[in-house]
DNA sequence: ATCGTAATTGCAACCAGTTGCTATTATATA
DNA sequence: TATATAATAGCAACTGGTTGCAATTACGAT
């Protein structure tokens, strides 16, 4: 189902900043900032402020169309439908590299059965050191 | 050993404001946020910058005397010798439960083998619907 | 004890993100 | 199509945190 229709159901107005928010969203299905989208916005609705565009934002993640995580103090959003997936990042190259989904599955059941916990595990940063990186400091 | 010693030793100078952060890492045992400290040096060493409480936990994390986790758009602060745990946040209710810090383990060494990256897992926050929330809402 | 120097501080300006408020607008209804 | 109203947008002020820079200071060497 599409965000706009998702928005609609909820009982939320879609007024032109969310049509243009959620069209970018859709025509670029990697990992978006607030300011790369607001630098887009800057060309195609010019005026619209930045206010709007991080609310919009947290309404979408809290409907369930995207998927919001932090990083370094920082924001990263992406679509909900590209799939969940986590990220490897190293601490000290600071390179990133995607890791299977299910990876978390074990400690889901554990915090399920141990402590009644439904974790959400959706698109997680997993600092730590990359395998160059380990080499190197040998 | 101890924070100054540790500093020292990697031939950083001591200055009474490193000294007095120090002291309340010391003296605090829970998890600390930098606004929490600012307050508290405002009674001890009025004058003392905000830039300098960030820039010396900054240099604790890297030395390895504190443990710096975000939540929320936030960071928290920890003494590292308090032992590594983690943290279950409801995404409803907001409540937070401590866990096992042997959760990962597995985790681990599926990242070491498969992936030959060692990752952290030193402090998670991990977000999901704690167990009255998910009876609340079924 | 004094000196030289690199490290550190405070400052001010900045950045990403948030919030309360008022004016505007999408949409349901008549 | 016109109206009523709740939802929304923009604005401006604010928060937590960061950064470049010039002045100060810790501390090793003399
Ligand atoms: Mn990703
Ligand atoms: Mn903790
Ligand atoms: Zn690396
Ligand atoms: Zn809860």
């Amino acid at each position: 189902m599409s965000c706009s229709t998702i928005l609609k159901q909820k009982g939320y107005k879609m007024t032109p900043q969310r049509r243009l928010i959620v069209e970018y969203i859709h025509d670029n299905q990697s990992h978006l900032t607030a300011d790369e989208l607001i630098s887009f916005l800057e060309t195609r609705a010019p005026g619209i402020n930045k206010s709007t565009v991080y609310r919009t934002l947290d309404l979408l993640e809290e409907s369930g169309c995207v998927v919001k995580s932090e990083i370094d103090g920082h924001f990263i959003y992406h679509h909900a439908e590209e799939g969940h997936h986590h990220h490897l990042v190293c601490r000290v190259c600071g390179k990133t590299q995607d890791c299977n989904e299910n990876l978390f599955s074990s400690v889901k059941d554990v915090l399920a059965n141990r402590y009644g916990f439904q974790a959400d595990f959706k698109h997680i940063m997993i600092t730590g050191l990359c395998s160059a990186c380990r080499k190197k400091s040998r």
